[in-house]
DNA sequence: TGCTGTGAAACCCTTCACAGCC
DNA sequence: GGCTGTGAAGGGTTTCACAGCA
């Protein structure tokens, strides 16, 4: 196979940032924007907005900047984001409710699907416009449903059993935001997302703040 | 300043892994583990583990490995979780309540210590054991109760001002949960966690696995 | 003139491979 | 024999700086 287009992953995963830029620039009425423009918003340097755009093939004009609109089709081409995809989140607690919840979840190319529990006191219990469905069933509903992406919303000694799970029944990638580290088959994608080594990660920063104050 | 103890960004962010790592082998009654057993726990390869930890000047035993109760206090001494940090939420929506009522939230020398919000509606009402108060003090309550981290959980489109309220306050570092990026000074550290855009990114490598089969 | 696109340089991080020690 | 600690090599990412085009 060609990878004539090879983009390097932290390009990838600044993508969605850009993406974020430009839709908020749509909603000024702004039609076009340097690169100098899209790296303030982003938090970054325009050499490295250039660079990124670079990868994409994507063509912007000299001396005038990118066409929000075109740039716009263009990223949620590469991320994929055109075809919906369909998620399920595992695990109907605190933390799953609260992303069934969360609007900005569905809003770009997802559609959350399901939400399943194992707890027979959850089961059956409204969140949103979806029931809570039982963990048991997730095979059939990834299948029928045609479901990519699990979320793991479970406490950290299920989560390696659920992710084997999530991936028996044939999900392709896989957001896990229980605080351990997860093993899959390497043709599943995983990204981890945990509060608490977020707050550890500040904690040290923050103490070498204190420490370069005194 | 002597910065004879530089450490990448990268290991500190592989640092709460670790830890994490050596938690579930204190609870398995493991006393030493090797680069090889953290780097499994980890996900990563053993030589990234011990060059890590050579940044912390951690001594292991060659032909050994590494006591898991030494290495544990040295890690959260190097991230300073030996000083309680308190913490501070902003937001009371659905995902402010699901972060405040997350016990891994509390449980490695973080304290949440008050949430706040804008809200009549949602002011007075109770999250596990807090009430929640009024955005509107929030300056009082970073400098009473001495809070060095802030969570902002608010929507997108007032981040920037809540953050700069923070950052005001006298906040050191910011955990951002809002679907933006938002610029503080450099002296406050922030990390942002987005939902919506770690999915965009699974996305990406999700329609690779597909371009792949085909 | 203004801004993109990109080679080249600089920098950072990862991996290798092995000396050194238990 | 087993495993750490680390120079050195390798690979990837960022930044520079400027040619090229509107």
């Amino acid at each position: 196979m060609s990878d004539a287009r090879h983009i390097p992953a932290v390009t990838v995963s600044r993508l969605p940032v850009y993406l974020q830029a430009l839709h908020a620039a749509a909603q000024r009425n702004i039609a076009t924007v340097s690169s100098n423009d899209l790296a303030n918003a982003a938090g970054v340097n325009s050499a490295k907005v250039r660079k990124d755009l670079s990868y994409l093939g994507s063509h912007g004009t000299r001396g005038i900047g990118y066409a929000v609109d075109e740039l716009t089709r263009e990223i949620a081409l590469v991320l994929g984001l055109v075809t919906e995809r369909a998620v399920v989140i595992i695990g109907a607690g605190n933390l799953g409710r609260a992303l069934a919840s969360y609007d900005g979840f569905t809003r770009r190319g997802f559609v959350l699907t399901a939400i399943v529990d194992s707890d027979p006191a959850v089961i059956g219990t409204h969140v949103g416009d979806l029931r809570v469905e039982p963990f048991t069933l997730l095979a059939q509903i990834v299948r029928d449903r045609s479901v990519e992406i699990a979320v793991i919303a479970v406490p950290a000694h299920v989560a390696q059993d659920v992710a084997q799970a999530a991936c028996d029944a044939g999900v392709t990638a896989l957001l896990n935001f229980a605080p351990t580290h997860v093993t899959v088959d390497p043709s599943v994608s995983i990204r981890t997302v945990d509060f608490s080594s977020e707050l550890q990660i500040l904690s040290f920063y923050a103490q070498r703040a204190n420490a370069a104050v005194s």
